[in-house]
DNA sequence: GATGAATGAGCGTTCATTCAT
DNA sequence: AATGAATGAACGCTCATTCAT
């Protein structure tokens, strides 16, 4: 991963979390997450990076165009992530676990923060803020098609690919609600769990 | 659901919804869903319902505790309904299609709205109120494991029955974010598509 | 005090206190003591009394009507009760200290929270309403100017009576601030101490 | 006092009136005193000093503390004049003298609206900052028992120095009440005159 | 780039008062 | 007389944004 997150930040795709907009992007990621969009302030943010209000506009035109930023960094890392972990995937099954396996960490993981706001402040960023995050998220959404209509063709399930996928995303991405990692089940077992969603 | 929502308004545990009270509690509902929670106004629910601002504070204390009242309704309801639902089926495959069907038809339907609140809005909420939400919704919650661990004993299910519960609870939630009902597919093959997940 | 009373409520001037009126203005004093005329709500008031909030204005038109009910009842109380002390005293001395004595009474004793009302809330009284307010006011105020005229024509003291009279008012007014009855000093060795400002 | 002030000023306990803050301070006081706290409200103090509402709370966090800083300073004011005047006199009668001057012309002066603020709005202040400001207020208090302890102790007066001191707080404190400076009296014949309440 | 005082519209809430019942 | 739902203006306060320094 982190060869990836290297090249995207090369890039110029991902802010490099060293510079200045990149913390900003970073506590602001975590504040919307722990207090939520609306309720957290650009004081908030700025207290949290270690400067003034003010001095968060240099950086940003609006608070939205801090909401947008977080959302597209966290798309860019997940699509990046996952394709090299499907790359490595021999067998259908084994390209469907690493998909799972994939959204699961990035859901309940570190990032989870941040792929949280993706689902709770998608109704905060304006129409045309939600037209250009959608192109990002087919792209990342095109790649779990192609693996399950690889493994519907194999004749290994039966279900509506479109409908299994979008049953996944939401089963998948509810565990963030549910799943403690100092808990008794590690990401593999309940990623196998899962895995009995699509193949029995 | 009729019966059910008359006994539940005679006992007080439903608000009438031709009363003032009950009217709030629809345009707070469509509102919160709408623009959610935060950005809809004390003024904008008023308005909505055709009264003043400052009329909204004989019914309700505050904003937040309009938010519960929306929240304690719809538990109340689907609660009452799941409970008649699986009481007309005859096996263990019948009472687990007859919970996904209901749960589905919350989320999509009619209630789609005030169901949606209780997920997005639920960090709105106080500890107090959270807790309190929460004893509501293990009533709720227990119809579903009880179902769950019949059908386990029966041997027709090997996953954990808490995991798969909370795996179908996100499956289930999160179809309100993409089927729509004027489309192809009916409610009823929703539902089958999703005991798919279950049984295969 | 009691025979005074009931001649006041005999002749229309001070409300029956077992009325319902009575009742209102018992506990509006108190609550405009307690928490202040602006911090004391009409609904507040009609708690104490055990009515709804719109009741109240079958009594009286206004808030600050109530204020000024209240006003005008204790100076009615405290004029009446003085003119009895100082009919009851035989030297000028005495005229004196049952002046002081009974202004302290009302001050310290039980009736202090209405007399307080008179002191904290007079900008809260329209100028009208202090202005009637203020002509009872000088009934009383000419019973102390007649007793000290007295003492300074039979040589007993030399100051300007005005200022004496004002220097005194304030004096004892600001007892309640600091006086409290269960500590060590009595009412009467107060009003000796409080004699020593007039007489030495 | 001019000394003084500009001490007070530079050692950061009183607020430099020719700043924003310390005009919002001056403004609220004359509001304060004029109309009462509770009847002051932060858009009133905003125009007289001719910002906008909402400017007041980058100077104060809350109305209360506005308040809470009006006493403070007129507290600081008072104490550093009052100890400036008392080591200028010889003899205990002119510290007394002094003392009961400086008071006058707090209570009467330019600052009178300060000082009456103090007493009036006490209420108002929540018991934490109730406390805080008695803290200050026993300070200036001790100056004065200090003085007439050492009357008492010259043999120069018998009363109780606790309750002549109170006694006193409220005879001066009064005069604002009804001592207007156009008048006839000069401070120093008030002084003199409420100099005979302790000596004869 | 950064500051921080200032803006001004808008927020949830309060409350004296009204009035149909 | 009494009720209590409704009013509507005003309240203290918040906050994204601007801009002179």
């Amino acid at each position: 991963m982190s060869t990836t997150l290297e090249t995207l930040i090369a890039s110029g795709q991902v802010t490099d979390p060293a510079s200045a907009k990149g913390r900003l992007l970073h506590e602001a990621t975590h504040l919307f997450i722990t207090k939520g969009y609306e309720r957290s302030t650009v004081r908030d943010i700025a207290k949290a990076v270690g400067i003034q209000s003010g001095s968060i506009f240099h950086h940003f035109k609006t608070k939205e165009d801090i909401l947008r930023a977080v959302m597209e960094e966290i798309i860019f890392l997940i699509t990046a992530h996952m394709l090299e972990d499907v790359a490595k995937a021999d067998t259908v099954q084994d390209k469907v676990f690493a998909l799972i396996r994939c959204e699961l960490a990035f859901v309940i993981g570190e990032t989870s923060e941040a792929m949280s706001v993706l689902v709770y402040e998608w109704r905060s960023l304006s129409p045309d803020n939600q037209r250009d995050i959608l192109k990002l998220r087919n792209i990342y959404e095109q790649i779990w098609l192609d693996v399950l209509r690889e493994a519907k063709e194999a004749g290994l399930l039966s279900m509506d690919i479109f409908v299994l996928r979008r049953l996944l995303t939401g089963a998948l991405g509810w565990t963030h609600n549910w799943y403690s990692a100092d808990g008794s089940m590690s990401l593999d077992l309940l990623a196998e769990q899962a895995m009995q969603l699509v193949f029995k």
